[in-house]
DNA sequence: GTAATCTCTCTAGTAACTAGAGGTGCAAGG
DNA sequence: CCTTGCACCTCTAGTTACTAGAGAGATTAC
């Protein structure tokens, strides 16, 4: 068995952050020491392994809880796990479209300004001027996200 | 003078989104009616579609309220000016790397889905051994902010 | 035995808002 | 003139996924 310190190293997560994951239901209770402290096993490293995993890759808290709570019926189609998986590929490729933009134009930005005064500037022209700018960029704050 | 309502139509921007950044000192204090209302003339109008803009290249608000700042001082070199945008450009970068290699994991374990039981599913395969993973991505938690 | 290091709980803070409750202001229709 | 209804006010709390810190107890190393 694991104190948390181990379980942290064992798994790369942090000690508040499996604290945490407890605390909103993502790991089971631990169990506990005599002094109170919480102990590990290996179901619980692989499930804590899991979450990181598809931390790392981008899928928010909810969607893993949704995939634990999959994975714990192995019998099932995997449709479910797939359309999550699916769902997080566009949401990565939505933020990469909106990412690209916005480099352009911040490059765009960046190698117009003349290193003059600040009077000058074009940076804080577009910036203040939305006509200034090369592509409209509007609605989108959620991309961003 | 446009009250708060006109002020969120003309610059694309929320009305407790105004009110917030007037709380944290981005905006200043609106002149109010009588019957206390805010009320706000052209320079208000200016700053908030400056903020909205900045916010839509991804700039955080701390950068703005530099930007705003310098801005207001016309007479000074741009060279700070340029580095926060040069900044924010290396950071878009920086993310847009970051989810490319996202994209291309989670296209992998999508395709490799062979729409089967979830305990030969690929993507739950993955997600719980992160030896199976194509690229090493840890320490990396920054990079998806 | 004691000092150093973990671990415990709890609270509060981060970014950038969003949502809601409960109450006032104001403009237009009848 | 009055009322209806929308816009506005303040304040609190919630969102995501943690992080930081205080103050106290548990373990481990020497």
């Amino acid at each position: 068995m694991l104190t948390i310190g181990k379980l942290s190293d064992a798994a790369g997560v942090k000690v508040p952050t499996i604290r945490y994951y407890e605390e909103i239901g993502l790991l089971p209770e631990a169990e506990r020491s005599a002094g109170n402290q919480r102990l590990y096993g290996r179901r619980a490293q692989e499930r804590l392994t899991f979450i990181r995993h598809a931390r790392e890759l981008g899928f928010p808290l909810e969607a893993i809880r949704d995939l634990l709570s999959l994975s714990d019926r192995p019998d099932q189609s995997c449709a479910a796990v797939d359309a999550i998986a699916s769902a997080q590929l566009l949401a990565v490729e939505a933020r990469i479209a909106r990412l690209v933009a916005l480099k352009a134009e911040l490059e765009r930005m960046v190698t117009q300004c003349a290193g003059g005064r600040i009077a000058e500037c074009h940076v804080i022209e577009v910036l203040g001027d939305h006509s200034l700018c090369a592509h409209d960029h509007s609605a989108d704050q959620q991309a961003l996200a």
